[in-house]
DNA sequence: CCGGTCATGGGTCGGCAGACTCATCGGATC
DNA sequence: GATCCGATGAGTCTGCCGACCCATGACCGG
């Protein structure tokens, strides 16, 4: 689980961004904060692997936060109108990461994984960026997820949406009661659970289920 | 159920608001665009009561895109620097609602149920506004997740945390598993589902569980 | 070609889940 | 004070759920 946090003074772009983050089954948002210097009070009392900071904000902008928090936590610098000025700035303060604020959030999400797994992104071109992210695309699911195989994932996504009924499944899939049962079984031996209501519970918080 | 539409040029943004309206149990965000053009043309194949457009931007901006889609869908404008000027042209393209990116994400959610019910609120004072607003912050649940007792939603809580069976439910209450059973069926029928694993889900999309 | 995995399916069985009806008690409402 | 509702609890019964064991055919990698 990487534990993010962000700081950014629009609260309305850091609040949709952390519901957009906390929504990713291995990301985490921790703090969300409105200015540069609470940065650094914030990572004290709450560490975190990523930080996403805005540079420009008000009363000391993102740049100064960045350097002062050091190697606390590693920081993605973010801006609206994304120069190559700030890019050599936020480089320059130690910043593992400059995107733009048009990018996708796939984009995002794939690149808070990467900085947390140690890569440096700042000083790479863009096909080399984007192919290093295109490795990071996919989250790293719990051990027991990991292995679910493609059938078991269907039938977490109809539990999820609320097909719950043993029959029901068999229908849609148009498979046997039995075979769903079975599959059902191995689910709850993966997923560590013991019913199909948990089992539901941890496909939403997993992601497996687009909710969409 | 209020369906809405973003458009913004910052992916970032409105990918990110858009998990956060989704995550309000009476909202479902039916589209995201970025560009001003592209609004008309997705509301005339996807309807939605209410727009939130981006005032700054590139290829003709959100005022000239609001003009056009008159009274098709009821526009909330929202901008990076909000001004007085700003919020003038806004008025005069019919927008209903003018908010800075600053605001927290409760106060939008409130504007957009407030617009939503046919309030107008670009013409009033901050202090009309907040006063108005202050009457939508709380989610119009559904009918029949409104008439959930206390005792109901605790339950839910717990069912949603996966705590699914009976005596474990029992246990945690410090009731008995008749009562629990008792209580399950009038959840059941109040939300108009057949089992505890539909409640589960049920209690998650309607925001009943907290999930931090 | 052989071993492993996956999807399919069968059988059995104990036990819990859900549906229905009813009772008591306290607090609120009128 | 009569009434209604919420919370508590009980009884009964059907049937599905979950656990355990096993079999077969397809496919894939060594």
């Amino acid at each position: 689980m990487i534990r993010v946090m962000i700081a950014d003074d629009h609260q309305l772009f850091a609040e949709g961004l952390s519901q957009a983050l906390n929504s990713l089954p291995d990301a985490r948002v921790v703090g969300v904060i409105n200015s540069g210097p609470a940065l650094e009070d914030a990572l004290r009392t709450q560490p975190a692997e990523v930080s996403i900071v805005d540079i420009e904000m008000p009363g000391g902008d993102g740049i100064a936060a960045i350097g002062s928090i050091g190697n606390r936590t590693r920081a993605i610098v973010v801006s609206m109108h994304a120069s190559d000025d700030q890019k050599e700035r936020a480089a320059g303060a130690g910043a593992k990461g400059f995107f733009s604020k048009a990018v996708p959030l796939a984009t995002l999400a794939a690149a808070v994984r990467a900085v947390a797994d140690g890569k440096n992104l700042i000083q790479l071109s863009e096909e080399e960026r984007d192919q290093v992210l295109d490795t990071y695309r996919e989250a790293q699911l719990d051990p027991g997820a990991a292995s679910l195989t493609a059938r078991e994932r269907e039938i977490l996504q109809l539990l999820a949406i609320g097909v719950s009924a043993t029959d029901e499944l068999a229908d849609r899939l148009y498979i046997s009661q039995k075979t769903v049962k079975n599959h059902l079984a191995s689910i709850f031996q993966k997923l560590a659970v013991s019913d199909r209501t948990q089992a539901a519970i941890e496909a939403i918080r997993l992601g497996i289920a687009k909710p969409s």
